[in-house]
DNA sequence: GTCTATAACGGGATAGAC
DNA sequence: GTCTATCCCGTTATAGAC
């Protein structure tokens, strides 16, 4: 790739942020034209189906960065403990500490919950399974280590909702610091 | 009111939910026309300044959703324990045991995070104090008393997110037991 | 108060030149 | 691949009759 030639994987990654920004609905070909720097045209290009193409590409994105910053590691050398760590490292910077909200989320609540149902399930449920593997691998008995990767999503989320809705990081910061105290415990 | 005669409590009653399931950007006038029975300008003649003033009568409805069914059972009779119970049976109801999103998330997840940034902080922050006070007035420490209520708060929102995404009301279920355990527990 | 009609605008999407 | 130009439609919003 040189300088002036975008790779999809960029374009994607730009996109990816309006959409968590905005929702599905709220998300417009002006503005996803403008963060990308591609006309509308070009958008079509790379996404012939428009946004829905738009938001299976980020649910793509979104696999290939579980695989990266949890399954590898998951698999990789290290306690459970450093595992987790370095897990709830990468969420943080997925998340900026709390000020950016997940995508998941946004299309869940917006308009997309029905139309992007089976890729949403798939999200969360993949999430679910990486960290309650990682539980388990620490010694919690499967049926529990699975609710307490439900529960670590689900502090999550709520979460970052909780931070967006107070613009307030502190929600998220203390929900992270209870996964790490709560997911692994003994 | 007569049998023909809407009264503004109805009709905003009936907009609450379709900005509850489509987000801000999603909700468009056709739908709200069509889920409330009057003509688009009618809903003008209700919401002069239009969807804008829909979610400023919602935050309204919800104020005083609040009041009647957190706030004054809160100073009502019976043992913390009772109170807590009669909370958490009204929210599942509004929630329709984790069928429904939840308004004020749909709001922080779709565009409406700035332009309501007042609103929602005030909504939230009503929750977490009704929580609290509960929690204190069961013998919770102040400090300890807030951040339960908060992460009760983030328990509702997340569990509704993640919910919403598994087409499964589990988590919603298990977060209002966890809540119900965890809030007032010495 | 509610309606019909319509204005004014922006949205998603396509065609075709380069 | 990206652009300009354009189309069609839905959306927000207003005017005015009843």
């Amino acid at each position: 790739m040189s300088a002036t030639t975008k790779t999809r994987a960029e374009v994607v990654a730009q996109i990816f942020t309006v959409f968590r920004d905005r929702g599905f609905e709220g998300a417009t070909l002006s503005e996803l034209s403008q963060s990308t720097g591609l006309g509308k045209s070009s958008l079509y290009h790379y996404f012939p189906n428009g946004k829905e193409d738009m938001v299976f590409a980020i649910f793509t994105l979104l696999g290939q960065w579980m695989k990266d910053n949890v399954l590898e590691p998951l698999h990789g050398v290290g306690t459970p403990k450093q595992k987790l760590r370095a897990m709830l490292h990468a969420f943080d910077e997925l998340y900026d500490g709390g000020r950016n909200a997940c995508v998941l989320g946004a299309l869940v609540s917006g308009g997309g919950r029905m139309r992007f149902q089976t890729e949403l399930k798939a999200s969360f449920e993949a999430w679910i399974i990486a960290l309650r593997d990682l539980a388990i691998e620490a010694g919690v008995p499967r049926r529990e280590a699975q609710q307490r990767a439900e529960d670590a999503v689900v502090r999550f989320e709520g979460a970052l909702i909780l931070s967006g809705g107070l613009g307030d990081s502190g929600p998220f910061k203390r929900a992270s610091r209870q996964i790490e105290r709560d997911l692994l415990a003994v």
